[in-house]
DNA sequence: TTGCTCCTCACGTCACGTGAGGTGGC
DNA sequence: TTGCTCCTCACGTCACGTGAGGTGGC
């Protein structure tokens, strides 16, 4: 570092002094926003005033906040009070939606994870390290306590001749926009009733999207919960796992069936593996009755 | 939209269908992320499986995340319910970082805008539209109220032979790092008290950050406060008028002396009209006696 | 023939980072 | 001579977007 200040700094010299990378101090000459003072004429080599640094600070500054150099270009020209707080306030703007982008992509991140995990503590609980592991080592059925979730309901589903599951689906996406539906979020299958889901368990009357800022509740409490290891579009033979366990243990089942993926593409190369779970709310006598029967 | 789904799809009907632009799809072609099943031998047209929606449903997802493709076509190849919770958790962190980043842009520019529109107000105040206006339109000196402010002081500054205001302030800077001072805040000149002040008005025993996650405090209350246009490292005749309206009104100067920009470089082309606020707490007997003097 | 869709280059974007190859002063 | 700094290309990054120029089927 220098004793006294010079009257000229090299590249190197000023670039300690500000801070500023050297080839970051080249490009912005390249493209004409900041250049040294003069270039010395025996070597062409850049010769910065020390008191360029103010003028570097305030594009350090601005850049810092995510304004674009040619942004920055133009304010340096013009800046004026009044001008830069229109600038900031335009920034702070443009900060707001960054930041609801990355709380969307959060609470993305957490509803997906919230239901893999819920994967992986059924096959541990079903499926310790010890015992010999079967592929398809989850209950098929249990009744189990279910958290609040919200969620966003689309339009209901139309079924044209010879379409599969995955018409329906796209029309869905494609709707979403309009409707403003996250898709983004965990989408699930939605039928309006029990009798509903054991008329077309495939075939689910809407779909929902698990987004937490939706105007429809899965109330917390307890559920008649199946799990299915299958592909899209198949349930094998959990509704009649589904509807046998209920009358056995005299349930009394009310409400929407809501079908969902704790495994799908996103954890899973194998679509045979993926995991589906479809619950439906036990009405509360009934689960007094079940806990007393459960409870030694 | 195809009335019943065909065997195979041309990237315009597959990009209608999952809603990726047609560019996306031959870009990620390209990049071996995602491919077609197959190309028309005749005409080499991509031909996508109207399943392979859920492939690219996992890639979308995970990009919207802002996780990059590299990273999406490795775990697109490797992917478990575990890595894949791992991966998450990992883009979690990310995301916290990034809110952190522009939760910080955000209040670095809260707080400069603070500053310049202080300075507008006054301008404002002191010279409305249908007055001729000068150039140096702002009162010398008055006693305000200020806001309480929060902040971070640097080192002891030290001034070698020779050397200007710049190099204490380069040393500043540099020392910031380590001292976990975020310089991006605007930066004032710290005196300990009134005499330190008069004694070097233009050389800052310390420099301190508006850093408002900072340890120190400027109290809510009244301040002697005067102002000059001027450019860094000057300060006029602005002591002489301090200490001639303090003697005038009696008032008891305690506490250090904070020296501000409200325009600088920032906002301001000319040096010469940068805006300085120098301010420096009077004690509470003062204010009342004062504030008695003011009412009628 | 016209209009539509598809294809493959190739270049632009943004703010640098990273060599490659050469020069100048001690 | 060696080591250091400086210089100017030129290419890579990332995830596409945008033409340019040409083909194939109705």
């Amino acid at each position: 570092m220098p004793r006294t200040m010079k009257e000229f700094l090299t590249v190197k010299e000023f670039s300690a002094l500000s801070g500023i990378e050297q080839t970051t101090l080249r490009y912005w000459d390249e493209i004409g926003l900041f250049s040294p003072v003069m270039r010395n004429p025996d070597n062409n080599y850049r010769r910065y005033s020390p008191n360029q640094i103010i003028s570097a600070n305030f594009i350090t500054t601005l850049s810092k906040l995510n304004i674009p150099l040619k942004v920055i270009a133009q304010a340096k020209r013009e800046r004026t009070p009044r001008s830069t707080v229109m600038l900031m306030e335009q920034q702070e703007k443009y900060l707001d939606m960054e930041m609801k982008r990355l709380r969307e992509s959060y609470s993305i991140i957490h509803t997906r994870l919230g239901l893999i995990r819920r994967g992986l503590r059924l096959e541990e609980q079903y499926a310790p390290p010890e015992a010999l592991r079967a592929d398809d080592c989850v209950p098929k059925v249990e009744v189990v306590r279910h958290e609040e979730n919200v969620y966003i309901l689309g339009m209901p589903n139309e079924y044209r001749p010879g379409e599969s599951h995955i018409e329906p689906f796209s029309r869905f996406c494609q709707s979403a926009e309009e409707l403003r539906i996250n898709i983004s979020y965990p989408i699930g299958g939605y039928h309006k009733d029990i009798k509903g889901f054991l008329r077309a368990p495939d075939r689910p009357e809407n779909f929902f999207s698990l987004d937490p800022t939706g105007n429809r509740k899965q109330a917390e409490g307890m559920y008649l919960t199946g799990y299915c290891r299958c592909d899209y579009g198949e349930v094998g033979d959990l509704p009649q796992q589904l509807m046998a366990y209920a009358e056995e243990n005299k349930l009394d089942l009310s409400g929407p069936v809501y079908t969902i993926y704790l495994y799908n593409e996103i954890s899973e190369r194998n679509p045979s593996k993926y995991l589906m779970q479809v619950y439906v709310a036990v009405s509360n006598k009934n689960v007094r009755q079940k806990n007393r029967g459960l409870h030694k």
